[in-house]
DNA sequence: CATTAACCTAGTATGTCAATAGGTTATTAA
DNA sequence: TTAATAACCTATTGACATACTAGGTTAATG
């Protein structure tokens, strides 16, 4: 299941897409379309800006941006950076340990189409395929 | 993430479609093939058993059966009675409260069409398809 | 009647999720 | 220069799920 980390990174970056002006977009802003809590946005956004997908600025006139277009996000990056994995299993996870049972495991295939399946679709989405026409 | 419990359930169903010789098939030997605890096995087993996926025997003799042929389970049920649901968001579950901002979201057709790919592609698996070559 | 194996109830350690709380630093506009 | 704004930072918390383990009781068979 995707988090609502995962879920909520999408929805600010749609956000902050559709309300791109060239200015900084204050978070209390986006907080308050999407009816979320601002406090809890705020440690969604801080791993964006550390994944690089958002810049941030302080101070007054301060708050976030895109650093691309919203046709040079990929969703699946989105979640990967949130989720840390959008494997469907542990085993298959970035990292994990490698099985020893892996070559006698009469699932680890199915897993893997799954995987593939996964991936390609949400690689395959972009951030701008969810903006809304304005 | 598909859990342990859904995984070791399909370990479990993938073995006895492979010793099936009409006879029962004791939890202790599934258990020592497919390396996972018996105790934790059992609760599994269980659920299958409440699910109407398996039937048990009692006593000297006794074990566990599949109810229909391999070509008869779909993986997508298997997962779904095990993990409860197989939706990758709470908003999608079933029996979730509906969300008022449903018609605002600009997230959900996303949702939608992952989880249409998702129960198209377990319910398109068949139990048969795991089973290896004797 | 001893053995086997399912069935049943309970408990538990560990970790993740989904936040909240309260502060400090940086920037700008009046 | 200073008030306002907004990001940034650290810590904590309640609730829940996960992945088991423990120890018993019931049922069937040979």
């Amino acid at each position: 299941m995707i988090s609502t980390k995962g879920r909520y990174a999408i929805r600010v970056m749609v956000d902050l897409a559709e309300h791109d002006n060239g200015k900084y977009v204050p978070l209390k802003d986006i907080a308050a379309r999407q009816e979320l809590s601002k406090k809890y946005l705020e440690i969604i956004v801080k791993d964006l800006v550390a994944g690089g997908l958002l810049v941030g600025a302080s101070g007054k006139g301060g708050g976030y941006r895109l650093l691309r277009k919203p046709e040079e996000y990929t969703i699946g990056e989105i979640i990967e950076l949130m989720e840390g994995s959008l494997a469907s299993v542990a085993c298959l996870t970035r990292g994990a340990e490698p099985c020893p049972r892996a070559s006698a495991c009469q699932t680890l295939p199915l897993w893997e189409e799954y995987d593939r399946l996964t991936r390609d679709f949400f690689y395959s989405k972009y951030l701008s395929d969810l903006i809304r026409e304005s």
